[in-house]
DNA sequence: TATTGTTATACTCTATAACTATA
DNA sequence: TATAGTTATAGAGTATAACAATA
């Protein structure tokens, strides 16, 4: 059985000074959180990143293309592709800014609101599964540190 | 100044039901966390992924590549790339199994323990900076929480 | 001049499927 | 028939650079 093997590897290599590596552990970590995000996502034809976008175009905050690209980590040109896609099939729109026209502010479609509240169920539902070796207490505070961590890099 | 729009957008978002999801937070600090091992393997033309499968070769733990490909979460195919790359730089060797004529035991050249042995300590001050925002403790306590998680994940 | 959004390009990573040689 | 390694390919993610419209 398969994962048996895997298990076995890890047993083995557990010596392994890498096996302690953040860096490794965020990869695997992050690689297995996205591939079960992004099947849970699949019948609503969304993924992580496009579903992202979504979210903050339903917020009500009125968020700018640049100000996606900054919040969510990924280049201008990438929001682009997401916007684009996204408003292709109608379940949100840019914009234009009221005080500065060069701005493009994204908001939700009728639409893109009742798609995103049925994604993010089953989202929901997913990320319990994924913390489900965690404590109610563990799961808080893997994300504060995640937080934390984070805010530190970025200075 | 770029650092501090971030910021702004940081904070404007930050009560938007997003931004506490496990996935986005997992994405942001395996983005940032990659982009800065990647830039510190830079001067020895190694990547994350080709360095892990040079530290496991220098384990002294005779990995095959089916074992590498279980422990690092990748699959066999891309398991192929790394190590033709890294055998055509003369850092490491498959050699044949010894009970299974099947497998390529994968084990690092001379060359390959010296080049190691000074990336390590490169990412090893990387990582440290990444952690920078973090106590010992929370960063004991961080990767603790992030193979369990990967543990129960993978059950 | 500087910034927002856009287009374009090249490279890396991810996901599958099929093939070969051994077992 | 099952497994280890290999080849091939398509799609998603990442990193840059250049450009038009607006500030």
């Amino acid at each position: 059985m398969k994962v048996q093997n895997k298990i076995r590897a890890e047993t083995r290599f557990s010596s392994a000074e890498i096996s302690n590596d953040v860096g490794l552990l965020l990869a695997k970590l992050h690689a297995l959180s996205s591939n079960l995000n992004n099947r849970a996502l699949a019948e609503f034809d969304l993924r992580e990143r496009s579903f992202s976008v979504l979210t903050l175009a339903c917020s009500g905050l009125e968020p700018t293309q640049r100000e996606l690209a900054e919040f969510l980590s990924l280049d201008p040109s990438q929001i682009v592709s997401l916007v684009d896609e996204l408003e292709s099939r109608g379940l949100i729109e840019r914009a234009a800014g009221k005080h500065d026209r060069r701005v493009k502010i994204v908001a939700a479609t009728a639409d893109g609101i009742g798609i995103h509240a049925k994604a993010r169920a089953a989202l929901q539902a997913c990320e319990k599964a994924q913390l489900a070796a965690l404590t109610e207490n563990e799961a808080v505070q893997l994300k504060s540190l995640l937080g934390k961590a984070l805010r530190g890099g970025e200075a």
